[in-house]
DNA sequence: GCCTGGCTGACACAACTGTTTCAGTAACGC
DNA sequence: GCGTTACTGAAACAGTTGTGTCAGCCAGGC
């Protein structure tokens, strides 16, 4: 069985690539082996062979909804040098804005609401995780004095906190415009 | 059938009570009838007769769960006149970090998060709803010259994104210092 | 007395769940 | 040729799901 711990299967990646795009367009929520492996061309039986059982899948799931993610935070690491909080806002914002992005972000808050309501199974720690991943990124964005200390733990998280309330707004209210305005209000008052 | 439209009786106003402490405890996520029957000492045939069907036993506790949250907004809005959006914030914000709001807390976020991804059923609209509702209370908060127009819009879009961000990582990580810090932050940010 | 309305228990129903068992098929190294 | 490895189909398993059926209990009005 390859499971865990081996190196994914070409059929692997590409049954978790089809699984990947239903969960994006259905939820993860009552995601069901059967409807999924008929939707997908497969059977329940291959996905429990290549996966091991269903939270086998749902683990796989949410690691590929974090490379979208990773993706993203990557670019903003990827400059040589710290570009500032202001500026990386900026960006992460236009991206989370964006409409091809909405599908992605709403499993990525369907994962990160139930983690906090089921802190065991597969969803386990998700939302601890990319509390950290995007805190780790920012402070990367931060320039060298500023980074350390407490002020600046509370500079980045406040710039967390504006990009994810922002966003959970925008995912109910479809009011970009507003949202936006909103974000740059903020970039104003964190400019000075 | 009581069902809906017709004032609630005693019993199903008891047995709604009991099934909220259940669902603020278990989650809604994989709310079941029978264990959540006997836990609360009654049984799914009653809950079918007091509530329609199972969705109807969900709208229920939406609408429990979203009576708990106006009660909070009811207390900013009793004040006479306007306090302003950053004691509206300060005031707001003690009340989500509160420990034993966290229950609360966690089943808002898993309906917000759920009623993005399914759109229709017993969860359509809550997070829609609940956007309006803080807006509404946050406008109510706002000075009358500030109050109408767009930067309005966005300084009252702005406090409710950094409340909810807040939140998110306050509920993920437990983190209260930190969390707390950048909301300050944010405070000392718009007193300007 | 009886009737009515609110509530309840026991049970059956069909559909669906994740998972398992058994039996394959096709490709590849030797 | 043979054995091994990766994958697959069909069917069945036991358990759970929401819901329906039929009956019965008990208080209050008449």
């Amino acid at each position: 069985m390859p499971q865990e711990a081996t190196a994914p299967s070409a059929r692997q990646i590409e049954l978790l690539e089809a699984a990947y795009r239903y969960a994006l367009a259905h939820g993860l929520a009552d995601l069901s082996l059967r409807p999924l492996a008929t939707a997908i061309g497969s059977s329940p039986r291959v996905l429990m062979f290549l996966f091991g059982n269903k939270d086998g899948l749902v683990r796989a799931l949410l690691e590929r909804a974090r490379v979208d993610e990773l993706a993203l935070l990557d670019r903003l690491g990827r400059a040589g040098q710290p570009i500032g909080l202001v500026p990386a806002v900026e960006r992460v914002w236009a991206w989370l804005a964006a409409d091809e992005h909405r599908p992605l972000l709403r499993l990525w808050a369907e994962a990160y609401a139930r983690s906090l309501v089921e802190p065991e199974g597969a969803w386990a720690g998700f939302a601890r995780a990319t509390v950290d991943d995007w805190l780790a990124v920012l402070a990367a964005c931060q320039p060298q004095p500023e980074r350390d200390g407490e002020a600046g733990a509370a500079r980045r998280t406040l710039a967390l906190a504006v990009l994810r309330g922002a966003l959970l707004d925008l995912l109910a209210s479809d009011d970009e415009p507003r949202v936006t305005a909103a974000v740059r209000h903020q970039l104003a008052l964190l400019r000075g």
